[in-house]
RNA sequence: GCAUCCUUAGCUCAGCUGGUUAGAGCGUACGAUUCACAUUCGUAAGGUCACAGGUUCGAUUCCUGUAGGGUGCACCA
């Protein structure tokens, strides 16, 4: 017997031995694996944000993207599973933004350049703590591929997809109300938003003749009218007309508008208009040919047109108001009221509304093919109740600000105009002259929406449209990643993915839910249940780590991880190596040994269903079955049947010995994709091996379905 | 408000297209064992499958409704 099966199965001696070993084969590259392998299988990784090390929910998607990539690879394909990192810009950002706090320092006022260096540095830090990461999970993916979002190629790939969606008419500059966060100084997209129940003050204000309701009386010397309902009999004889409205830095008039948006039974059934900054007095702004009128600047303060105020906090401003009116018999009365407001989704500040000039993509004309896309199962979603959430999402889209105002990113290739808000592409860097009022342009400061390049990871990975690598390997077989980021990331590959290349991304998407504590909680550095997974791979092996985060978890619903069902998988894992052990002592016999048809005719059932599971991405059910056959049929009644039966040396022992020796090596090979350590160890302890050298390019046992 | 998912053993969850005594891990109780097992094996207790209707020969599984919980989206100042 082989001296390393004399000691119990010890997980930190084999991994990274077992790791090298697959390395140095080179089978992660798809060029060096043997045979006809004329399928591609691919699967581009989404890209971990290179700003810390991994957590639970990475070593989720590494264990099932790793399973599936290891099944193909022994079934025949041409497997290529493309790792990255992303530099993943405001998240980023933000950070490293905490890291300078902690050192006393701040972003602003800092040389841009500087900043996005000194960022860059970070970044490229961790990312060699998060491939390391990877590689302790056991991920099979091919490093000589390995992309970074802020590659040249990448960043080539992203703005030539700029060019042509401005060339489409897909992608103009707006002046329109944006979220502004007021501590991160930068304008945010609609998703990168959360919306928080809060009880305030709403205030009824005496407008002139009128009264209305608000909660946000400090906005007041930025309305432009107060709008009513057409239908509403109590203001019939107002609209149209002019109003007087007394303010505490003096009088100002009001136009009074009709507008169907109003109702008339909220508050007095009179709103005042707001333009600069609420998103409906916006819109119904424009409707009726109203200015907006900034009063609140770029760090919620109040600017210069509120007279006294100016320079008083948002809150601050309030309270003033509040009192001011109060004293001038203005207030009328307040009543609490529970409503939501737009958070930042970082730092938890309300936002801001703002109207600043930013490049928006057009968003309904490319939800139209992604739609259809999903709707005749071009793209097919698991769960499948995932598609209903992602299709009433692109059926409702909004168009997508993708200008960010921070250093970290990918710069916009374009030239605005500081005088008229004109923004135009320029790649070549050749433009001088606004087009519209010729003023001199300058370079937008502005970076993309993190987001707008991810959402071209599938093709520009590949190095689209020339690259032999896009040819073999696109369109990609899965995108697995994070329910939490369907319309983020997912979404937008499609659209920017049949934008680009009139070619689906990928056919299947699989959603994993979040991975939660043992209680189903949410892990959280406060609550101190956060499992690391390199911990747990230290403690455990990264084998029963993937067991544990594999069976019971079914996608797009969260799971729950708790280390009592980690140690239970180290314990299987401990299992397997006895089993090795026992049959293993045994020496093999000749291969004119028959063998038990009953025995291998129940393997293989196990093997049809397990295989039958993994294809339609069962993959909880799949790992379930071979560990109940490993240790409940294997173990617990075959094992101990043979013992008897070798005790008596003869024909029949020698069947049941080369009996075992073969479902053993067959097991091992089902059990590969799940816990690739532990039986590729075994694989070659055992030398099971006929034509290679490793179990990692082993034949999957059950070929013909 | 709209959408969507969930409610199954003490805990965390499976149960794939409806069909014999409803499963897993952990936990609990009792017993055995060093013969492959830094342990393991055996046995047991424990569920009116949220509730109410309906379809069906038959429903945990399909349909409708009710209650509770989660999530997403959008909102009336």
């Amino acid at each position: 017997m082989d001296p390393k099966l004399e000691k119990p199965y010890n997980p930190a001696d084999t991994e990274s031995r077992i790791y090298d070993l697959w390395q140095e084969s080179g089978f992660f590259q798809p060029e060096n694996l043997s045979g006809d392998r004329s399928k591609p299988f691919t699967i581009i990784m989404p890209p971990p944000n290179a700003n810390g090390h991994l957590h639970a929910g990475h070593a989720l998607f590494v264990t099932i993207e790793d399973l599936m990539i290891r099944y193909k690879r022994m079934r025949g394909f041409k497997t290529l599973w493309l790792p990255g990192a992303d530099h993943a810009g405001f998240e980023t950002q933000v950070v490293y933004e905490k890291k300078l706090e902690k050192e006393g320092r701040s972003r602003f006022g800092m040389d841009r350049q500087k900043l996005y260096d000194e960022i860059m540095a970070f970044t490229l830090e961790n990312k060699k703590y998060m491939e390391a990461e990877l590689k302790a999970l056991g991920a099979s993916c091919d490093w000589s591929r390995e992309k970074f979002t802020l590659d040249p190629a990448i960043i080539k790939t992203v703005y030539g997809t700029f060019q042509q969606l401005y060339d489409d008419d897909l992608i103009y500059r707006g002046k329109r109300l944006v979220n502004w966060c007021t501590k991160h100084q930068t304008s945010l997209s609609d998703l990168e938003t959360s919306t928080e129940t809060r009880i305030d003050k709403l205030y009824y204000l005496q407008y002139g003749p009128l009264v209305v309701a608000t909660v946000r009386p400090e906005t007041m010397f930025g309305d432009v009218a107060v709008a009513v309902n057409p239908d509403d009999e109590r203001y019939q004889q107002y609209i149209d007309q002019d109003i007087e409205v007394q303010t505490p830095i003096g009088s100002m008039k009001l136009k009074v508008v009709a507008d169907p948006i109003v109702e008339k039974d909220f508050g007095t059934g009179a709103l005042k208009i707001t333009p600069a900054h609420d998103q409906n007095d916006f819109d119904l702004a424009k409707r009726h040919n109203l200015p907006a009128i900034e009063v609140i600047d770029q760090f919620g303060k109040l600017n210069d047109k509120t007279g006294k105020y100016t320079g008083l906090k948002v809150d601050e401003a309030r309270t003033t108001v509040v009192a001011d009116l109060k004293e001038l018999g203005l207030l009328i009365k307040e009543e609490p009221y529970e409503h939501n407001v737009i958070a930042c989704y970082k730092c938890g500040r309300v936002l801001e509304p703002r109207v600043i000039p930013q490049w928006f993509v057009k968003m309904e004309p490319l939800a139209k093919p992604a739609l259809k896309a999903v709707y005749d199962g071009d793209i097919k979603i698991i769960p499948d109740f995932s598609k209903k959430i992602f299709t009433n999402w692109l059926d409702n889209i909004r168009d997508w600000n993708i200008s960010r105002q921070i250093a970290w990113g990918i710069q916009i290739p374009a030239k605005i105009c500081p005088k008229c808000d004109f923004g135009v592409p320029d790649l070549e860097n050749k433009k001088t002259t606004c087009g519209q009022c010729g003023s001199e342009l300058v370079q937008d400061p502005d970076t993309f929406d993190t987001w707008f390049s991810s959402g071209q990871w599938p093709f520009a990975t590949l190095g689209y449209p020339e690259n032999k690598d896009y040819k073999n390997f696109y369109p990609t077989a899965v995108m697995e990643t994070g329910a939490d980021i369907l319309f983020f990331w997912v979404a937008r590959m499609i659209m920017l993915g049949l934008y680009r290349t009139n070619q689906i991304p990928f056919h299947t998407v699989y959603l994993h839910g979040m991975v939660r504590d043992g209680q189903g909680l949410k892990m959280s550095k406060s609550k101190g249940n956060v499992i690391n997974p390199i911990e747990i791979v230290n403690k455990y092996g990264a084998d029963a780590l993937r067991m544990a985060l594999v069976i019971g978890n079914t996608p797009g619903t969260a799971m729950a991880l708790a280390e009592d069902k980690i140690k239970a998988y180290k314990h299987f894992s401990n299992k397997l190596w006895n089993i090795s052990r026992f049959i293993l002592s045994y020496a093999p016999t000749d291969n004119e040994t028959p063998t038990e048809a009953n025995l291998l005719k129940e393997f293989n059932e196990l093997a049809t269903a397990v295989t039958n599971d993994l294809e339609n991405y069962r993959f909880y059910l799949a790992g379930e079955k071979i560990y109940h056959y490993a240790w409940h049929r294997l173990a617990d009644e075959i094992i101990e049947e043979s013992k008897a039966i070798l005790a008596t040396p003869g024909e029949v022992a020698d069947t049941r010995r080369q009996t075992l020796r073969l479902i053993l090596g067959q097991t091992l090979k089902l059990l590969h994709p799940f816990m690739p350590f532990v039986t590729e160890e075994l694989w070659q302890i055992g030398k099971f091996s006929t034509t290679s050298s490793l179990l990692i390019v082993e034949d999957w046992p059950h070929q013909n379905d």
